[in-house]
DNA sequence: GTCTATAAAGCGATAGAC
DNA sequence: GTCTATCGCTTTATAGAC
């Protein structure tokens, strides 16, 4: 969409400007170029400014992983093909590590504190949902909390490390054995 | 030092205001506030502004890795101790996951650009530091070198999970597993 | 609902007194 | 070498024309 007519079209190309410069970075007049919204429009759709605009951004990707990551890994029908299909669908995400992830860098930033509970809330479940599907697949919950909890950093890790080295083979890599760790996992507690 | 006089001494204080606020986030003014020198001073010390300032604080901050972890890593006299005596270090370093990596945030942020050279540096030479050790330690190359990769990166996660969730625990777990998985993979490939 | 013009504040950086 | 005062510019946010 060109110029976006509705406060949720906006919300893409809000996003990639905060990926691109920060939340400090990325100034009222950055964010209205990377939409071709005018600074007027902006405040229309997002009276709090800033801190709005980031707020429904953040908001956003947590609805988009809800969907196509967090709630499949909580249906768990087959735990195997559920693990092998978020680490294939975060590859495409995060553009094997060529695209940031905002939440992790809004929570490790200065600006975190604005918006704490929304990085809060992703981690913690995405963590738990990928606990349960690990349990559905009969890992105890004891091996699977901590396993989900370091696949999840890792992933992060693997953002950092990649974007850092700009190497997106390393993020591959790095997600490759995670995904064989787990699935290696799964099928030593096969029920 | 209450206020500094050499411009080493301001290099500490910089870090925690660019830890705390970012790099844009972080003005002249806070800079000046959490150094307890004038602005006149901290140009003087640093005519480049605050993008000498923040590209000294990395170099600080990589000299001391490379004294306090690169060096003993590549030393190797004993792989097992060297890695033991790594992860204590940067678990003490990095405060749990408390404090930042400021190296890897910079590198996720907008302002990574500029300051480019110096992430990759330091994340390659960690990478090559692990993985000496751990070829020294009888580990072949080809599965050192992503395993070093590995857990380098799983430390940059395990920063930015511990700080999302505000859970020094969850930093030292993940440490503690990558740890014992060093060492498992040391000891089963003992000279 | 969109834009431009503008206000008030804060920014990085400099000059000059001491 | 340190500070305060100040410059010029950009910032966020608002007001008002259309």
């Amino acid at each position: 969409m060109r110029v976006p007519t509705r406060r949720e079209d906006a919300l893409p190309a809000l996003a990639e400007a905060f990926r691109e410069h920060g939340f400090e970075g990325a100034s009222v007049a950055t964010l209205s170029k990377a939409t071709g919204l005018g600074k007027g429009s902006l405040y229309n759709f997002f009276p709090g400014g800033k801190t709005e605009m980031m707020d429904a951004v953040l908001a956003d990707i947590d609805g988009w992983f809800v969907t196509a990551i967090f709630a499949p890994l909580e249906r768990a029908g087959d735990p195997t093909a559920a693990i092998r299909a978020m680490m294939a669908d975060v590859t495409v995400y995060f553009r094997s590590g060529g695209r940031t992830c905002l939440v992790g860098s809004i929570g490790l930033g200065g600006s975190g504190d604005a918006f704490a509970s929304r990085t809060r809330g992703y981690f913690t479940r995405w963590i738990s949902a990928l606990a349960g599907c690990l349990d559905a697949g009969g890992v105890p919950a004891p091996l699977a909390v901590p396993l989900a909890e370091e696949v999840v950093s890792g992933i992060q890790g693997a953002i950092v490390l990649a974007h850092a080295l700009s190497d997106q083979a390393a993020f591959v890599r790095i997600l490759r054995r995670q995904e064989a760790m787990l699935l290696a996992t799964l099928a030593s507690h096969v029920r």
